[in-house]
DNA sequence: TTTATATTTATAACATGTTAACTAAATACA
DNA sequence: TGTATTTAGTTAACATGTTATAAATATAAA
């Protein structure tokens, strides 16, 4: 294998201590527990993420939870048909403006909330308490300071 | 649309300052303009990440590589294979135990790296610059601690 | 040596991420 | 009024994320 062998280029930028990636491995980490926990409902993170999102804030629009759950309207519309065939959700049409979809969370799914609620609460928690209030709560106005506009 | 309102429930944990989703935000953001970059060379945000090691750590086998981009296996095949049709990469079986497969960057690869380095080190630099350099660290620390099993 | 186990990589199946193009409906405006 | 523009949502196409499974090879154990 010597010959495929080629000098490292020590000139490059490091990758190990790359934002990008640290974001995306911490994501990882703190969502691992979350899916776990969801298998035993069968629904992904995404699709919790609606949920509690419908549970929280009430019936509302399509484009109101892409924007708080974060979700791109290609993907939330994938979501939303499969959550309805499961009938974790309701949808109608609003009758004032007949572009936009009016989703309301359903029994079933509100139940998959309740089931899982006080879990999720305890695995935020945990990883809380594993910085400390004060270093959790840096975390996130850091976070929230990458998020603004140059 | 009055009979589709359900009073929310203000007893559930507010989904506003969520860790995971904020760590997805801020990856959005930082990703952006290099994704916006990357569209000059016809190459997605995981496919330059394989790339730079690929230049920065030299030839290595796929286990390799998926650890220090953070990619699943199944994942990093896909991309290698997609890779090594465009002639980015080129990839041999490892004489010595035939299973691994040793991947090298080719000179197209090289290529990429060159013309889209300089940029890419200047825009982490400005996420560096918008936080200061010791809240940036302080950044990266929290986002490693995050990481540590429990 | 034979068998069992572990490791490396690949493939399948389904869900989501991402960009672009499209439809339908609402709004702005000449 | 009629036309242009904007907005809400969907679909298409391709890439990746995720879990499960499989195939080939290497290593450990009986």
């Amino acid at each position: 294998m010597a010959d495929l062998m080629a000098k490292p280029n020590y000139q490059l930028p490091s990758t190990n201590r790359s934002l990008p990636i640290a974001l995306m491995r911490s994501r990882e980490k703190v969502m691992a527990p979350i899916r776990e926990m969801l298998k035993a409902s069968g629904i992904t993170e995404q699709q919790w993420r609606v949920l509690r999102i419908l549970s929280e804030f009430g019936p509302q629009d399509l484009t109101e939870v892409a924007a708080k759950a974060s979700l791109l309207m290609p993907s939330l519309s994938r979501i939303i048909r499969k959550l309805g065939e499961d009938e974790l959700i309701t949808r109608a049409t609003d009758s004032e403006d007949r572009r936009r979809q009016t989703v309301v969370i359903a029994p079933a799914g509100q139940q998959i909330i309740d089931d899982n609620l006080a879990q999720a609460t305890r695995i935020a928690a945990e990883f809380q308490y594993r910085l400390g209030a004060d270093r959790f709560e840096l975390l996130l106005d850091l976070l929230a300071e990458l998020e603004h506009e140059v």
